[in-house]
RNA sequence: GGGCGAUUAGCUCAGUUGGUUAGAGCACUUGCCUUACAAGCAAGGGGUCAUAGGUUCGAGUCCUAUAUCGCCCACCA
């Protein structure tokens, strides 16, 4: 029997444990249809926060339901060594101990990383298992086992020998304290306070000058030329001839060039191409000469005078000061300006020249562009609108920068020697080839993941088996960081979409409506949220409170009323094994309500399948919560007291078994707990077969039930507002004689002195509801007067929409003819209320 | 600058081919310790669906503007 109330601790005790060691979570039984789910590898770099409880709660349900349709669900789990986030947190450890990262041996190093490795892992996989996720375990992967590195490399090697990689000198954006090069993707822009400074470029040998604006001033060490429009009447005189840049003292050309905007501050712009993306363009137009003139950690180098050794910051302030001395400075304009920050050290962000490795992005998105016009090889987003987000991208993207100076991560497969350049899967044979020193970009091996995991580049039976995937659950955030990758590069290798569906879902938010995060101190870690109301409710409230692809205000209120929900759930299922200890199983003599709630469940199976397999989960979640609270538990519960039979016993349990099928993907835990209970069930609910709609239970004359609901409603409702302790009532209508139980007990019916008489109405006959109402004649009047309007206005509306031809004609039968019904039953309610009013 | 989304009850949100008089949870009011559950039961109040037009027999839903808020991308001399 089950205890008085819903424990969720002792109920979600040891069941994963079981769940795992059965065996259910395994995939490959080859009798049955394929379904696959990769995981989105969570960074082996800390805790699973509520975003990844929700992104793996959707995925589950998926796995869980489609396991329990009969398919052979496959869902992969496996993490991402992610590169710059985890070195840079075993850098952090090591120095906390005392050791200087940079000055260890790379082996020394990466042993430590890997260890690092181990403990994450770890920690992730008890997360994992307290949210009750019914993983592979048996296929867990890991970015950079040495399947998944034979398949970058594999990948890396082919793009290079199609033309597709390339290694070049171009303006890349530089961490300056993690010291690594990064992708655009990975740089967040963010408003802060800056300035313009103007200052003199003096005309060579004149006293005249130019008015250059700059937000970077020390930059104007790697200067090696003026621009200014080539159609701007104010500086036609100057092309050609020289400018003094100002502290060097050096000449450098005035140029004609068209990135110079004549609307733009005093339309003329220096050019540093060496530290800037557009001067790099105007640099490579017009030959100059690119000047480095910062070292890697951002500090200004030799080329920089009195300045060399200084940080940026530093060296900006000092220069200004000392061009302000030297009457150059002209202005300081105070702006707000977007700058480009790190997202993983927060640094600024430094364009710098440098020699990296890129993916010649444009004919790898391309193809993208053109297989989403195929209807039948797209990736479907859901919500659609995402697929938007994904086109904008492969319309704008230009070419990927996958080389980081970092130790951990996958060596990229190229070697020197003597300005030569290999590039293999495996090291040249001869001697003194030096292998390249950096390592790609953490995305470069995620973007693999779909196939990579399944053992490709083998053509494996899993590859051929699970391939494409079926759905991909991710958040709308990383979209561009990896949904687009693994998009491209499933295209390209595979000659197919890694996945038919891409679900995304958006980001969880403190209550506030902020973001979560660590500096704010608002992060709310989920194994909280499990010990203090269990993963059902977590995971609940996670799937079925949004829409997809909109945010989620976290509210532990919600997570409490799912805890009552569950509470009530509990409580049903005690009430079903206190009374069913012994029956016999038989579907004969079917009363009123069993068919009623037999008829309902039908419909219920039926939109929550739909929902289901539409991902609208939200709506599978009040569908539900419906059903069970207030059809199960309200009504049929409270009938099923009337006379408990063979029959009742039998449609209670038939009706629970189905309920906790349909929530167990939601809430895997407690319905598995309440299921092994009950009898004639599988040993898990996990075997169990999800329910379907049982035609034979679609019975026509179950309204009857719902106008016998509708009445006892009107009569409770008359009782309060009228302050009536005890009733009785006289009808002569069929249905309701054979029902007659059914009032009696649920209205708590009476024989009494009738000395008062309400007239209602059921199915158009009168029925009338007799009391005592001596105290309380004058308060009556008004509310029946105000009923009576009530009933005029909704009567006159209807027949305006009646007489109105065009609404007859169009609209659907049944629509139609339900509005006709619900006019007959109004009329005779006011005929009812004009007869007590004349009284 | 370009794009996307949001605006619905006091609060948080559903409302996915346009179709009865717009729903839920929480909060609120009234009456109940009825042997599954008082973390409950029974009943109730509360919304001109941001604004202005339009299409339609019919609009929260489709179209066009506007406002406010948010996000993404681009630019940032």
């Amino acid at each position: 029997m089950l205890d008085k109330k819903y424990n969720h601790t002792e109920v979600e005790n040891g069941k994963y444990e079981n769940w795992k060691n059965k065996g259910y979570f395994k995939s490959g039984d080859m009798t049955l249809k394929p379904y696959a789910i990769v995981i989105p590898p969570p960074n082996v770099t800390g805790k699973l926060h509520l975003g990844h409880a929700w992104d793996t709660t959707l995925q589950d349900i998926m796995i869980r339901f489609k396991k329990m349709q009969g398919y052979d669900a496959l869902w992969l789990p496996g993490m991402d060594h992610a590169g710059i986030a985890t070195q840079s947190k075993v850098d952090k450890r090591l120095r906390e101990q005392g050791i200087n990262p940079r000055e260890m041996d790379r082996q020394e190093w990466t042993k430590a990383a890997w260890s690092w490795k181990e403990e994450y892992a770890e920690n992730i996989h008890n997360q994992w298992a307290k949210l009750g996720l019914a993983l592979d375990y048996s296929k867990e992967r890991f970015t950079l086992d040495e399947g998944l590195s034979d398949a970058v490399k594999h990948v890396f090697v082919e793009l290079y020998n199609k033309g597709l990689i390339y290694r070049g000198e171009r303006i890349i954006n530089w961490d300056p304290v993690q010291m690594t090069a990064l992708s655009n993707e990975e740089v967040i822009y963010k408003d802060e306070q800056g300035a313009f400074y103007h200052l003199k470029y003096f005309i060579d040998g004149t006293d005249e000058y130019l008015d250059v604006a700059t937000t970077r001033p020390e930059t104007l060490f790697g200067d090696t030329a003026v621009a200014v429009n080539p159609n701007d009447e104010r500086y036609q005189k100057y092309i050609g001839k020289n400018a003094i840049l100002p502290v060097l003292n050096k000449k450098i050309p005035i140029i004609a060039d068209k990135h110079a905007d004549m609307e733009k501050g005093t339309g003329v712009v220096k050019i540093t191409p060496a530290h800037d993306p557009n001067d790099f363009e105007v640099g490579e137009r017009h030959n100059l000469e690119k000047i480095i003139i910062m070292n890697k950690d951002a500090t200004m180098n030799e080329k920089c005078d009195k300045y060399q050794g200084l940080n940026r910051i530093e060296c900006r302030k000092q220069l200004v000061e000392d061009l302000k001395q030297q009457n150059i400075l002209i202005e300081i304009e105070e702006i707000t300006h977007s700058v480009g920050h790190s997202e993983r050290s927060d640094a600024i962000v430094e364009p710098y020249l440098s020699k990296q490795w890129f993916v010649k992005m444009r004919p790898l998105a391309d193809k993208v562009l053109e297989v989403q016009n195929n209807k039948e090889e797209k990736v479907n987003f859901v919500p659609e609108r995402y697929e938007k987000t994904m086109k904008h991208w492969m319309e704008i993207t230009y070419d990927w920068c996958i080389s980081r100076q970092l130790w951990w991560g996958h060596r990229i497969p190229a070697w020197y020697k003597d300005g030569e350049v290999y590039v293999g899967k495996e090291a040249p044979k001869e001697e003194g080839w030096e292998q390249d020193e950096d390592v790609l970009d953490t995305w470069f091996s995620s973007a693999l993941w779909p196939f990579s995991t399944l053992g490709w580049p083998e053509n494996t039976e899993m590859l051929k088996r699970y391939y494409p995937n079926n759905v991909l659950v991710t958040g709308y955030d990383i979209i561009p960081f990896w949904v687009n990758r693994m998009v491209f590069q499933g295209l390209e290798f595979t000659n197919q979409r890694p996945f038919k569906d891409c679900l995304i879902h958006g980001l969880i938010r403190a209550s506030d409506g902020r973001k979560m995060s660590k500096s704010l101190g608002n992060g709310i870690d989920p194994m909280d949220v499990i010990d203090e109301y269990g993963a059902d409710s977590l995971r609940f409230y996670l799937s079925t409170s949004a829409a997809s692809g909109t945010d989620l205000k976290f509210d532990m209120e919600k997570i409490k009323s799912t805890w009552n929900f569950i509470n009530k759930l509990w409580n049903a299922s005690r009430y079903v094994l206190m009374n069913t200890e012994d029956y016999k199983e038989t579907f004969e003599e079917l009363t009123l309500p069993d068919k009623w709630i037999l008829n309902k469940l039908n419909k219920t199976i039926k939109n929550v399948t739909k929902h289901m397999d539409k991902y609208e989960f939200n709506l599978v979640g009040s569908e539900l919560y419906n059903f069970i609270w207030n059809d199960f538990c309200d009504w049929y519960i409270e009938l099923s007291k009337i006379n408990m039979t063979d029959t009742s016993k039998t449609i209670l349990i038939y009706t629970l078994k189905a309920i906790l099928k349909m929530l167990h993907p939601f809430m895997p835990f407690v319905t598995e707990e309440i299921y092994t209970k009950l009898p004639n069930t599988e040993e898990s609910i996990m075997l169990s077969k999800y329910p379907e709609e049982n035609k034979e239970f679609n019975f026509k004359e179950t309204e009857n039930m719902d106008d016998i609901i509708e009445l006892i409603t009107k009569i409770r409702r008359f009782k309060l507002v009228e302050n009536i302790k005890e009733i009785s009532l006289e009808y002569d209508n069929e249905i309701l004689k054979q029902n007659k139980t059914i009032l009696d007990k649920l209205l708590k019916l009476k024989d009494i002195n009738k000395t008062d008489k309400e007239t209602l109405n059921f199915q158009g006959d009168n029925v009338y509801l007799c009391y005592d109402g001596s105290q309380n004649k004058a308060l009556e009047l008004e509310k029946i007067k105000a009923e009576k309007e009530k009933v005029i206005a909704s009567i006159e509306r209807r027949e305006k929409l009646l007489s109105n031809e065009n609404y007859v004609n169009k609209a659907p039968k049944q629509i139609v003819e339900n509005e006709r019904n619900q006019l007959e039953k109004e009329k005779q309610e006011l005929k009812n209320i004009e007869i007590k009013l004349s009284k």
